[in-house]
DNA sequence: AATGAATGAGGGTTCATTCAT
DNA sequence: GATGAATGAACCCTCATTCAT
């Protein structure tokens, strides 16, 4: 019985039409479908047989690629946090538009490529398990919001560097515009996971609209502002 | 570890008698180590005995006023929020001055009664765990969010009412008013929990200033807008 | 709340219009609950404060007068086996009718002052635990059994010297009259109990159509048998 | 005690490795394990590390094989009793003499297959604690009376429709043939399990007998009685 | 490398029993 | 004597981890 769960979640025989690449990728199967366990039911509710059942493996396997379900845990943090800030920074880089287009531009897309994805999974994991992993939570802190605060900065600076945004305590003002974005994801995976429509939000509307409102805070010239 | 934690826990050198009458203290012994660890671990991670170690007895004391660890929770939440909330209510419901006033006092009292203190790591507990403890999650969503959002909600309508405030779609301002609430106190628990000053952020300032925001949205004769 | 449960249980501070013997019963009011609870729910599943609350009294006063819950098992059996033999041996010393008559009543007299009554509990409860309790077992044979076989066999005897029953293997012939009084107790209080009608019994007609077939095996001039 | 019994079970001298891989035997030495214990204690009484412990082998491995100690009881009952109904069916589909004899051959299996096994202890522990398990009670209802009552009842059902019995209430019928069986088991289990030979019945004669008795008030056309 | 049967340390909860008052 | 708060040994069950194959 048991035994052919596992077997039929892995699709028992069939001979894996893209997957011919079988053990080198084990690790990275493992590790997929770790991240959408962790991110459905956190840490200590995810057990180590299911994440290998839905990575086609047995529970033994697991073990042989990682040591133990914590180590799992933060190379799943890890393998998920990387690289694409590269390539955002030189999307950035050769931007043209005016700075308050730029920042509106650039929460959209870390709505679009983040936040309404998958991945945003883990900021609800790192922001939930942190204080039981703090050397994932440094971690974190390193590899993702060092770098994503330095773009913000970056966009900050450059507006008032060309004389579109008043002089301004750059620091703050990075925090408060990653604050609606943080919340919007914490929302998505927790209470509105089990109880939709607790927060009657729609994203967008809600990300343009705090734009806006810091921006009629942050311009030389205000543009008018929308009824909230 | 734990064998030394639980005797230091219970005080090992103090010379109390090994059965003290202690009725009327347990519930509240009890409830002050719940939320410690409900905090310090979340809610599955937090075991009972060690609950019952802390606040001094052993585990099947510990059930003689709980029936379950899902109710000691839920004692825990009444007794640090849901509890208090009567009293507020009776504070709003007898503020004399003008509403702007009122929602700045409102999130003062916010911050300075529960965010500021430990009762916010359950906030955070909740936001973290709602979907593997779906009860818990419509407890409080029942017990604490609906009273919150009731309270905001009346407070944007007296403005609406008074002329002072344009007209909102309130339940979507609700949103965004405790949004940066809900947003510092996971702060607090989480990042800021393990590597202090990820965010150089002074709660009392970036609390006024996002009242301010809104405030400057939702006025019908909006005060000037100070620097964000 | 469970304190008040209990305060209910044994009516408060009412003045108890017909207990004023109070201390003196208090042995006999505990073995009279723990006698009910037992037959309710059989030996391990009555809890012993259960049995305190009933009998009004505290759970430490439970183990004042009985060492353990064993026990209070052993005592309720002892305390409600006895006495009976002796008012029935006397009635039946002087009946005067016929043999099959004596016969037909004694199972009847069996019937309506055991079997329909709570003390039929007691036959339940014994040959439920008797595994679990030798020691009851052989005093229960003693005590119970031997008497009422005694009994059985001094009618039977009766009926062959008077020349009303053939000569009989009189051992076996209490065992085929006992059985079914033995059966529809047992039925009673288990299965009976819980999903009723599985048995789609009349106990007085079942008793009654036994005997006769009992009789109509025994006598010499047999009556004519009714249809089963 | 438990500490050496434990031992002595798992059969301390024995070479084996510690990790026999033994799959496909296990499940039936649970069951054996659980059949003995569940006889000899009762469901309650029972726990499960030592139906594991007597079947050599871990707490933990009962419970792979067996969700629950409800579940494991029921296969106990499947394995043991309902689990042999089919071939009993078949085996009365065939039969082939008059149903008088074939009565005689029912309740003869009867007491060769089951009443005379350690499987006749899950009728007396059914009896025993059907009020405080009542979806074993239900389940055993179902899966074991009901079927064994529909075999009886078609065995009359023949008698009459060949014209071997007289019109009969049929249910009362099933039920009186069946009572001297449970009751014969339930005395093996309880009072002769402690002190054998309280009662002095040699079981396939009293059977027999009860049979005749029965046939006797059945049949159209009644055979001699002989002696009770 | 891969498996999956087996382990055993807990985890929440219950309840007979104790003992300071 | 009586109380009932407190204890702690069990109990059922889970699951990360191990290891013989």
């Amino acid at each position: 019985m048991s035994i052919s769960k596992a077997a039929a979640d892995r699709g028992v025989d069939a001979p894996q039409p893209r997957r011919e690449r079988r053990k080198e990728a084990r690790p990275g199967e493992l590790l997929d479908a770790a991240l959408d366990l962790f991110v459905e039911k956190g840490f200590a509710a995810t057990r180590s047989e299911e994440v290998a059942a839905r990575a086609g493996v047995s529970k033994g396997t697991l073990f042989l690629y990682f040591p133990s379900k914590e180590e799992l845990f933060k190379a799943v943090v890890r393998e998920n946090i990387s690289g694409r800030f590269a390539e955002w920074n030189e999307e950035f880089q050769t931007f043209e538009g005016s700075t308050p287009d730029m920042l509106r531009y650039c929460l959209q897309v870390w709505w679009d490529r983040l936040g309404a994805t998958r991945a945003s999974g883990i900021t609800k994991l790192i922001i939930s398990e942190a204080r039981n992993f703090p050397d994932i939570a440094a971690f974190y802190q390193q590899e993702v919001i060092a770098p994503a605060h330095d773009l913000l900065r970056r966009i900050l600076e450059r507006g008032v560097a060309r004389g579109e945004f008043r002089p301004l305590d750059i620091d703050y003002a990075v925090f408060s515009i990653s604050a609606p974005m943080i919340f919007l994801i914490m929302m998505k995976h927790s209470l509105d996971a089990c109880a939709p429509r607790n927060y009657p939000l729609d994203p967008g509307r809600y990300i343009a609209s705090q734009v806006e409102i810091m921006l009629q805070g942050m311009c030389v010239r205000p543009a008018p502002l929308e009824p909230a």
